[in-house]
RNA sequence: GCACCCGUGGUGAAAUGGAUAUCACGACGGUCUUCGGAACCGUUAUUCCAAGUUCGAAUCUUGGCGGGUGCACCA
């Protein structure tokens, strides 16, 4: 339709004889302003030396001359706008299409026929799963799904930190307490508090400190079993408990990359290209950024002592993914403090390597913080990731309380709600600026949040359940002649979607399901849908269910599922 | 000090250079419980400052102010 509108206002411009590049065509803010609007009056009045308002009334005319279906009237308005109403047929039109379409709804070609890689997450074994790696999750598998849905072909991968000293800090404190037993998230938690005494160890005992990098050691060389037998252990372990946890996030990862494994490729790398690219400095091999761009800085890729650093193994892991994945598209979302290394990592790539430079991107994101006074989780320990989702559903489970389902119903429903919860408090924000997490509000389910738009799915699949048993089926052959504000944002859908994924911002996705769901509790409210003396019944069915699908597949692009109870 | 990100009602957010700046929470007032009230309707209040570009600026440019992050052997 868009196209078609456009198409319309070019010829009536050609008649004119005005030459117009490109064409804006909007949503006006107001429903009342019309459906589509655009401003090439006003952008042409001056140059033509006309008043906006004529040459608009000018353009309109031209336009009238010729017929086209699907657009009731148009109308200048305001300083020199032309809007567009469409017509009951069209909306009828898009209800039906919605309904032919179902799961695909939303779908484009953007990205069609083409690969990327999305590299996100990337919590590290021995280590909490802590809120930044939920933050990252949530995003980069929310973009993962756009780009699906852009047609591409997409490949998960998780990037985790298995050597180093945080794995010799953990190592130590399991040393000093043993090996316990128990379920991988309870293991899990239990190394990572051992994790912290190592830390802790590390920063006010010489004799720890010492007794640690010695472990770091023998974790790279495998010279000690004792150590083996702690490190395979606490590895898979950790492992598997974050298994658990993508799991319940609805993440399914292809590639998992270690940096135990990418050290070595990368320090061939370094020194294949030194001094070509990377030069010795103080005993170090680094990368001089700013003999290239003024804007980035030198960074050591390898230690005095000959280790290898987070540079090198980044450079080892992005030539490893372009080798294995051959991605037409490389993206890797981390938080901003990641921003200013990575485009010095980048610059040293696209040097190496030039045909991977424009293959590369970096999104990040802004930190999560608490509303004050809230550092704490329900039992009073520090905030992880983990410890988070669980509260988050544990709240939504009392909430159910009273809700007339099975025990194990409600444990999946709130499971599902909880991490909505979560996840929408994310993604609601643009990317770059920090959110601000507040377990009451995002459970609270009223307005502006998850489960706020799972409760509108559940109730309008709850009518189409309803429909199914007094036998009213959908049908849009007999419409009412008013169009509700519902099938007006109904069929921008697919044009959200495409905002999403040029601008890599899953919040629009957010922000046009709120707005949804608000127009179909407003329709809700005022219109009686399976009503057996009303001739419109089966319209309304159809139009329901289309906003059900479009709800589902909204939710689902922001890695969200939709129960069907709750 | 330099670089990057950010600055919108009391609070949290939205707004491809467009119309009266939108949504939610809160507060206040209402619907009275029909297909799920975890809902709906109404009232309330906002673009950090200054200059510039433009027919038109929250948005672009410059200069301030404020916050976050990063800048040599952590990841």
């Amino acid at each position: 339709m868009k196209t078609k509108i456009e198409n319309l206002i070019r010829e009536a411009l050609k008649s004119l004889d005005i030459q117009a590049e490109t064409i804006s065509l909007e949503h006006p803010s107001d429903l009342k302003m019309g459906d589509y609007s655009t401003n090439v009056a006003m952008a042409h009045a001056k140059t033509l030396k006309m008043n906006p308002k004529e040459l608009a009334q000018k353009i309109v005319d031209e336009m009238s001359k010729g017929p086209f279906d699907m657009v009731d009237k148009i109308e200048v308005a305001g300083p020199g706008f032309i809007n567009f109403y469409l017509s009951r047929e069209f909306f009828t039109d898009s209800v039906k299409s919605i309904l032919n379409t179902g799961e695909d709804w939303g779908k484009n070609e953007l990205y069609a026929g083409k690969r990327v890689i999305l590299d996100y997450t990337d919590p590290n074994p021995f280590k909490p799963f802590h809120i930044g790696h939920l933050m990252t999750n949530a995003i980069g598998e929310s973009i993962a799904r756009i780009f699906e849905f852009s047609g591409a072909e997409t490949i998960r991968s998780n990037y985790q930190g298995d050597v180093g000293p945080h794995v010799a800090k953990a190592i130590y404190g399991i040393m000093q307490d043993g090996m316990r037993e128990g379920t991988a998230s309870e293991v899990a938690k239990y190394i990572g508090d051992c994790y912290a005494k190592g830390s802790g160890a590390y920063e006010t005992s010489e004799q720890a400190k010492e007794a640690i990098n010695t472990i770091n050691k023998k974790v790279y060389d495998r010279s000690d079993e004792e150590v083996n037998k702690i490190y395979d252990w606490g590895r898979k372990i950790t492992l598997e408990a974050f298994e658990d946890i993508y799991k319940i996030l609805g993440t399914k990862f292809v590639h998992y990359f270690f940096e135990s494994e990418m050290a070595p490729i990368g320090m061939k790398i370094v020194n294949e290209n030194t001094p070509k690219i990377f030069e010795e400095s103080e005993g170090a091999v680094v990368f001089k950024g700013e003999k290239y761009d003024p804007k980035l800085h030198t960074r050591v890729f390898i230690t005095s002592a000959g280790i290898p650093l987070y540079e090198t193994k980044e450079l080892g892991l992005t030539v490893t993914k372009f080798e294995k994945a051959r991605p037409d598209l490389s993206l890797v979302v981390t938080a901003v403090e990641q921003g200013d290394y990575m485009r010095v990592v980048a610059k040293a790539i696209s040097l190496i390597y030039p045909e991977y430079g424009s293959k590369m991107k970096h999104v990040t994101h802004g930190m999560m913080r608490f509303a004050s006074g809230k550092m704490s989780s329900r039992k009073g320990n520090v905030i992880t990731g983990e410890s988070m989702i669980h509260d988050s559903i544990d709240t939504v489970l009392e909430k159910m309380n009273d809700r007339e389902l099975g025990d194990e119903e409600k444990r999946k429903i709130s499971e599902i709600v909880g991490v909505a919860g979560i996840k929408y408090s994310i993604l609601r924000s643009s990317l770059g600026s920090d959110i601000i997490y507040d377990q009451e509000k995002s459970t609270s389910f009223e307005g502006d949040s998850g489960p706020y738009l799972q409760y509108t799915a559940v109730r309008a699949n709850s009518i189409l359940e309803k429909a199914r048993i007094v036998n009213i089926a959908a049908d849009y052959t007999n419409a009412p002649s008013d169009v509700t504000d519902l099938e007006k944002k109904l069929y921008q859908f697919p044009e959200v979607v495409v905002h999403a994924y040029t601008e890599l911002e899953p919040h629009h996705i957010a922000t046009y399901l709120t707005e949804l769901a608000s127009q179909f509790n407003s329709f809700y409210a005022n219109t009686v849908v399976l009503d057996e003396a009303s001739e419109y019944s089966s319209y309304r069915v159809a139009l329901v269910s289309a906003f059900y699908q479009t709800m589902k597949n909204g939710l689902y692009l922001l890695g969200i599922q939709t129960p069907e109870k709750m």
